[in-house]
DNA sequence: GACACGTGGAA
DNA sequence: TTTCCAAGTGT
């Protein structure tokens, strides 16, 4: 059965519905901007920090950012430099800089409220289909289909029958997963979470924990005694001596330095002198660094 | 659609 | 030790 033909009868999803829900009821993680008094601010400031990024890593960092800074004023009044060195290790950085700009353009366009509906958070920096979605759901309730990595492998095992979803997300995929979520707006955001979270703590990429599975007898990928994925495979990401390390490394020179430090100084972050200036100029493009007088560079004010 | 973009823990 | 990959977005 191609992808694009992949669905679930209505009986079938209400069991899903009444299984999934109650799994989450019961092993759900108390991360905290699942609190019940966390704001909507604070959701979108979770769901920025969490692309691409291990939840567990997320939370000190969120704490401590939340209490720094509490509202999207508060983070829109901070420098960027600030505001990347608090971002520390999470990784990807430039998601710091558009958090930020995300702040300023709440406060100055927006009133200083998180925006509720998708297409209005869709125009933040650094908000795509999949934060706009999350922000919609869990911090206003809204009725609407989050997609992000979990969920994908979850409906490619449980529906398709396949044990990896494909490279990119498709048309059919969102499809697919609008087709389950359910026509109640405060279940549907408990849903989309649901899901998330089945993914993240049973339905994972490398060692589901198949036995935990409170759909186990519903999985098509199980029924069809889980077959190894077919097709390419997926390319790893290149790490060692790419510029992606270089500038990694720059940066967190730059974080963990009280002032601007020299070319000289920024030559640890790697042996090749060529890669090295082409990674610093493209941190001052990215906004991540700031040259002083020429010579030196620093985290930007 | 393909690529670039950080980081570190688990297998 | 190396590889995988995690609540994606922007170009």
């Amino acid at each position: 059965m191609p992808a694009s033909r992949a669905q679930v009868d209505l009986r079938e999803v209400a069991d899903l519905h009444e299984n999934i829900l109650r799994w989450y009821s019961r092993h759900a993680r108390a991360l905290p901007w699942r609190d019940a008094e966390t704001t909507p601010w604070g959701v979108f400031v979770s769901e920025v920090m969490a692309q691409q990024t291990p939840v567990a890593r997320v939370e000190p960092v969120w704490l401590s950012w939340m209490q720094r800074w509490p509202t999207p004023a508060h983070l829109a009044a901070e420098s960027p430099g600030e505001v990347v060195r608090a971002w520390g290790r999470l990784g990807y950085p430039r998601r710091a800089l558009r958090l930020r700009e995300a702040a300023v353009a709440i406060v100055e366009v927006h009133d200083g409220r998180v925006p509720a509906d998708e297409e209005t958070l869709r125009t933040l920096p650094g908000v795509g289909a999949y934060t706009a979605a999350a922000v919609a759901a869990f911090a206003f309730g809204r009725r609407t289909t989050v997609v992000d990595t979990n969920v994908r492998r979850v409906l490619a095992r449980l529906v398709e029958g396949r044990e990896q979803a494909a490279p990119a997300l498709t048309a059919a995929e969102s499809a697919l997963a609008a087709s389950v979520v359910p026509a109640d707006a405060p279940t549907s955001a408990t849903w989309n979470v649901a899901v998330m979270e089945l993914g993240a703590l049973v339905c994972k990429a490398r060692a589901p924990q198949c036995e935990q599975c409170p759909v186990l007898e519903r999985c098509a990928w199980v029924q069809s005694g889980r077959p190894a994925h077919e097709g390419p495979v997926r390319r790893g990401q290149a790490w060692h001596g790419t510029d992606r390390q270089v500038r990694g490394a720059v940066l967190q020179l730059l974080r963990d330095a009280p002032r601007a430090l020299s070319r000289t100084a920024l030559a640890d972050a790697g042996p090749d002198a060529a890669q090295l200036d082409r990674c610093i100029a493209s941190l001052i493009e990215d906004g991540l660094v700031e040259p002083v007088a020429g010579t030196r560079f620093r985290l930007p004010h």
